[in-house]
DNA sequence: GCCAACGTTGGC
DNA sequence: GCCAACGTTGGC
C-alpha cells in the first residue's frame, strides 16, 4: 500500500544546474542540501514517484520552468564525505550521516516560466501556506499541496 | 552588487 | 540556553 503521491518545490540556480541540465541527464542526485528543514522534507517527506515543480532561483526571472519527479528514496548525499567537495560536512559521518538527498527525474520543461512575479499576483488563489511567497523564505526544497500543484500547472 | 531575512555557530 | 556575530540565500 502506498500513500498519495506528494507534491513538492525544488530550487536550483540555472548557472549551477538548470532544467535543461536535468533534462540531457535524465535523473540526478539532489546533492548540496545543507539545510535541516529541507533535508527533512527530503528524507520524512519524499516517496518514489512524488511531483515536483523544478524552480529556478537567483537568476533574471526566477519562477518554474517545468516538472520532474522524485525517483529514489533518500539516501546519504554522498558529497558531505568528500573533503574535496564545496558540500563537505567534516562532522558528519559514514555511520551517522547528517545530509540526505534524494534522485530527481526529468518530465517536462514548461513552454514558458511561470514567474514569481506572477506566483505573487495568485498569491490570494495559491494560499497563506505557500511558502515560496512567504517574505523571507529561503528554503530550496519545499511542500506544495495537491489543489496549489494544479492551480500551478493551470497557469502555463 | 546590494542587502534583508534568517539559519547556524560558538562564546559565555 | 541565550544571543551576537557570521554566513548564505535569493530577490531586486
Amino acid at each position: 500500500m502506498s500513500a498519495r503521491r506528494r507534491y513538492w518545490l525544488m530550487k536550483s540556480e540555472p548557472d549551477t544546474f538548470s532544467i535543461d541540465d536535468l533534462e540531457r541527464v535524465r535523473t540526478e542526485p539532489w546533492n548540496g542540501v545543507r539545510n535541516y528543514q529541507a533535508r527533512n522534507f527530503m528524507r520524512d517527506g519524499m516517496q518514489v514517484g512524488d511531483g515536483v515543480l523544478f524552480y529556478h532561483s537567483n537568476t533574471e526571472v526566477p519562477g518554474i520552468v517545468g516538472t520532474a519527479t522524485v525517483a529514489s528514496k533518500a539516501y546519504p548525499d554522498e558529497t558531505q564525505f568528500d573533503s574535496k567537495s564545496v558540500y563537505f560536512d567534516s562532522k558528519s559521518t559514514r555511520e551517522e550521516p547528517r545530509w540526505f538527498l534524494v534522485d530527481v527525474a526529468f518530465e517536462r520543461k514548461f513552454s514558458r516560466t511561470i514567474t514569481l512575479d506572477e506566483m505573487k499576483q495568485h498569491a490570494a488563489r495559491l494560499g497563506e501556506d505557500f511558502a515560496l511567497i512567504r517574505r523571507g523564505n529561503r528554503l530550496s526544497v519545499l511542500p506544495v499541496s495537491a489543489a496549489q500543484w494544479k492551480y500551478l500547472l493551470s497557469l502555463e
